[in-house]
DNA sequence: CCCTACGGATTGTTCAACAATCCCACAATC
DNA sequence: GATTGTGGGATTGTTGAACAATCCGTAGGG
């Protein structure tokens, strides 16, 4: 019937509303936003209180409504509740750092390995990500070099094929950033991985997915000891030089 | 009507909530916790609407507190927010079944396979579930066979050392809570993967972490495949009966 | 130097209210 | 008869103010 013709107008129609909605959002979700980038850009530095009424004046929201969207970045790590203390930043520690490594390690390789949705969007992301990389490197611009490592890193888990392991691999990446943020010098952390995600992404496209594992293994392994030794340098330097 | 059929749940919670004051810390946890039970147990089945004004006069805390609870779980997708709508139990489909087990075939053989934590407590973890399992099959008891599955993969996964990762596999495991509410007769879900953990465990025992991991891929193909059949019926039913 | 009491600040939680939105039933229209 | 307005009631989103519980720094007292 006529009917048929209308199915893919109102189709579209409900995923423009669905896309508006998302977009809009509630002032919670708003509000979580808006922190949730301030952290990650560096602005909040790990440590710093969050209290509850100036923090609530500040994003134009009342506390009620704070305290919710900040009960969600408490669930994605990226804040810590401590009771009656109040909401701070997270301040990863080597061992936080060996944590998401040894779930960083499952995932990804077996995400190269046996991920069913090798197919050309998902190589095109990852090509994306790595000209994101270099083209932000060529600009001497770290906190994009470090954007573009978290975008190919989420394509690459998207191999998987599940939305729910890309979420969950993002807050991973997330908390990477506080990682990043405790170091000072940003470059080495970022800078030598440039190339490895080329080729990796070169193994793929060419259905080498044992060579990409194994590389990508091993370069997670290395990072990982980098940071350590990097939060060894931090806690020397506490130690030295008490307050 | 939905309220009458709700009516009951409201009392057993009011009750509960005495009992959890001394455990646990905020009354945001408690509700939280009383409410997953209550959709992981099955007495909350999917669907079912969860007005913010009852069900806040039933826990015992005021509508902004539950609000938090319910925002939590609704991160953990045990429920769905619509806007303006409210908070509903979730209502998977195959598409989840698939986005779940997509997830589970990525970290679960990866972690018996390359999990650096096969030492002597986690590998008594696994043996305790599966007799865990055994014992509750004995007494017929499916539920309690179902919750003994949930502590053997969190044990598989608790093989790869990391705390974030067990906690993300806990959220998927709650999700399947809700795949088997959805199911009619839960025996032939849970029944035929007894033995299957048993065997699993032993090899692992052994150290034969190929055959464990490759045993265990297989069981997680039949059994998504057994699930998604059992919602296709589920289509077939509600397309056959409409309302 | 250690302990303790005290006061201010912050959180945990409640209550009451209002606008925005949705749902449903009913009337009006073609 | 089916479709389209059109209230009215219920529910959510959000706010503001309040109070008890708890923590923290500080000032005395031993």
């Amino acid at each position: 019937m006529a009917a048929s013709e209308l199915d893919p107008l109102l189709a579209s129609l409900s995923a423009a509303r669905l896309q508006r909605r998302a977009v809009m959002s509630t002032s919670a979700e708003r509000a979580a936003h808006a922190l949730r980038e301030q952290v990650t850009e560096g602005t909040l530095r790990s440590g710093t209180r969050l209290p509850e009424v100036r923090l609530a004046e500040a994003l134009g929201v009342s506390r009620n409504t704070l305290r919710e969207a900040l009960s969600q970045l408490v669930a994605e790590r990226i804040l810590v509740r401590v009771e009656h203390r109040g909401v701070l930043v997270a301040t990863p520690d080597t061992a936080a750092v060996r944590d998401v490594y040894a779930a960083r390690r499952i995932i990804e390789p077996a995400a190269v390995l046996h991920g069913p949705a090798v197919d050309a969007a998902h190589l095109d992301a990852l090509d994306a990500a790595v000209r994101e990389g270099t083209a932000a490197s060529g600009r001497g611009d770290w906190t994009g070099v470090g954007s573009a490592n978290q975008h190919f890193h989420r394509a690459v888990v998207a191999l998987a094929g599940s939305e729910r392991l890309v979420a969950q691999m993002e807050l991973l990446l997330a908390e990477m950033r506080l990682f990043f943020h405790q170091m000072g010098d940003p470059e080495p952390f970022h800078a030598p991985y440039l190339d490895e995600n080329a080729v990796i992404a070169g193994h793929l496209r060419a259905g080498r997915r044992e060579a990409a594992a194994t590389r990508l293994a091993a370069y997670l392994g290395t990072a990982e000891e980098q940071l350590v030794a990097g939060f060894g340098e931090i806690a020397e330097r506490a130690r030295t030089t008490p307050a």
